[in-house]
DNA sequence: GTGAAGAATTGAAAGGTTTCAACTGAGGCG
DNA sequence: CGCCTCAGTTGAAACCTTTCAATTCTTCAC
């Protein structure tokens, strides 16, 4: 049933190396036989296996990003990023999507190693995990993307957290908001932890306490629970009240803003709102939302050419990028 | 340096098919000998290597799904879906985003061919190419999703989209607009024609003649190019200019009703506007958006399920599904 | 017409696993 | 005590490709 070389080979009236060299070193072989063979490929539906391939070659055509949120925009542009620097070379990317999940995050690793891919960018779960370790150890590449992890023992790309929580809170205080949410979390979530404190830290600068910044946890940075979040802020009595919210991500941010808008709460009177990551569809929102902007598709774009620098130069060595974000006023924040 | 299942053999002084054994058929094994060889496993850090089992063994524990779009969330619930069923059995599933470019969907699917996945997952952007039938007759399955093809050569999963169109006409009719615009494109796309043909028919059934639906071609659906269907729109004489829009996708709805906010047209007073997908932001934007909705993870779930079935039931036999949208009538086209 | 150099082709070995028929040894039964 | 059975184990063959040293063919200079 399948066609394998050796049927190309006899059909063709050549050896099974001259048909290798057809597929992998064209010039290695006259043009004539080239022809006849190439012909012969694809009158008998010829298609290579590419496992038998890996495992005599040893190399792999493959790359994978194993992401944190494939329904989070911003994840998606990111990705965006990684495939503009892929495509150039003859390689594909496979995605594989955590969901934010620990379980399935060293499942697919572990699936990705024994597939050999070439390489792998990884949104991580568990950042700290000795896994990772483990795998590069063993001779796969990882690329940490929008993270960073203690030792310099791998490549990563990330955008500062701190400080773009640093921005955003100044900007609150700035607009002369006192009583301030932060709504995030699970707090196992590096991102969530950094921008938290960047917030702290600017609070601290501003010689504010603590009690400043009200912590509104969530469980995890979807439009679902930034509803909920809204609803455990209109619990709280108006005299207590924070008059602005500071959300961890976007999705949060535009799940806050709309149970807002449907109970009443005017944005930024009541309640000013700040994002994090400026997905497109911030400044699409019922009220244009002030987000932080992180320049995603670099992040990608970065990390990519990192992964491709480890795997192609033999004289790597591992660096760790950090970008700088933003903050895009609008709406949402102006001032009362 | 690789450690294979031969070293592993030597250390627990066993023999190879023992240890291929304690992996593939643990039942076979004596509890002592399974113990010995994998505590070796786990002391030598032997990864199975994929590419030789799968040359060996033929079959393969990777399904991909080749979805269009991979920023739009529609297609992010599709995926959820497949997921779902996917996690249950012991396969893993690869994203790959053919990005709305025909030669990046042959570019994957050859690459998945030749990586011998168990089968392939496909929202197609050239549903009709003669590639899938050569695909699946060399014993690849593949099942469609989002669309239909004609011929029942395959098992496809999709929602009725002329159904669709119509729903979102006759809403609009219902509402008392008779100049419409119908925002969408490129044509190649079969959502974006059977959903304006739904619109169509929806006319014809009210008496009315084509030239009452006013057809504005965009490049991608998108909310950049919604941006700019608004100023198209506006550059119509206000006599002659529609007075609701119906959108190909909520994405191209959301862009043009932010730059409807933006510039000052009354949402749904000046232009009331129809999305299509419900995607989560829709309920969120400036002006909550009437759109139709689909079954987006009960269309992953059934397809993920009909590939399974192609995969392991010999006597598969290919079904075409169609479920039925639905519309979620919200502000953007309240009645005037 | 000969020899050398270079181009094109060949065929066997190797890569890491699974499979399967054959083998071993222990336990049960007469 | 010998025979049979059966669970557990073995080792060679097979999967499909790439690699590379060896071989044959072609071309060209003298």
């Amino acid at each position: 049933m399948a066609v394998g070389v050796k049927d190309i080979a006899l059909a063709a009236g050549v050896s099974l190396g001259t048909v290798s060299n057809v597929l992998n070193h064209p010039d290695r072989v006259s043009p004539r036989t080239r022809a006849r063979v190439e012909q012969v490929m694809t009158d008998l539906g010829f298609v290579p296996n590419e496992s038998a391939r890996q495992l005599r070659a040893g190399r792999s055509r493959t790359l994978a990003y194993v992401v944190l949120d494939a329904s989070n925009p911003f994840f998606t542009d990111v990705a965006r990023g990684i495939e503009e620097s892929v495509a150039a070379r003859d390689l594909s990317l496979f995605m594989c999507n955590s969901d934010n999940r620990a379980d399935r995050e060293r499942n697919y690793l572990k699936r990705l190693e024994e597939q050999r891919v070439a390489g792998v960018l990884l949104t991580p779960v568990e950042p700290e995990s000795s896994l990772l370790d483990q795998i590069s150890g063993r001779g796969t590449p990882i690329v940490i993307v929008d993270r960073t992890r203690a030792g310099n023992t791998h490549c990563s790309v990330a955008v500062d957290d701190v400080l773009g929580g640093r921005l955003a809170l100044e900007h609150l205080l700035d607009r002369g908001h006192e009583r301030i949410a932060f709504v995030g979390g699970p707090a196992t979530i590096g991102q969530v932890r950094d921008r938290h404190a960047g917030a702290l830290a600017a609070l601290a600068d501003a010689g504010l306490d603590e009690s400043h910044l009200l912590r509104i946890d969530t469980s995890a940075l979807s439009v679902g629970e930034g509803r909920q979040a809204a609803q455990r802020l209109a619990g709280i009595p108006r005299s207590r009240r924070p008059t602005a919210a500071l959300c961890a991500n976007d999705l949060l941010a535009l799940g806050l803003l709309q149970q807002c808008v449907t109970t009443g709460v005017a944005v930024p009177g009541d309640l000013a709102i700040v994002g994090y990551d400026d997905i497109e569809y911030a400044g699409a929102a019922a009220v244009p939302l002030t987000s932080v902007r992180q320049p995603r598709l670099q992040l990608g774009r970065t990390a990519a050419e990192l992964l491709l620098d480890e795997v192609e130069n033999p004289d790597h060595t591992h660096q760790q990028i950090t970008f700088t974000p933003d903050l895009v006023a609008r709406e949402s924040s102006r001032r009362a």
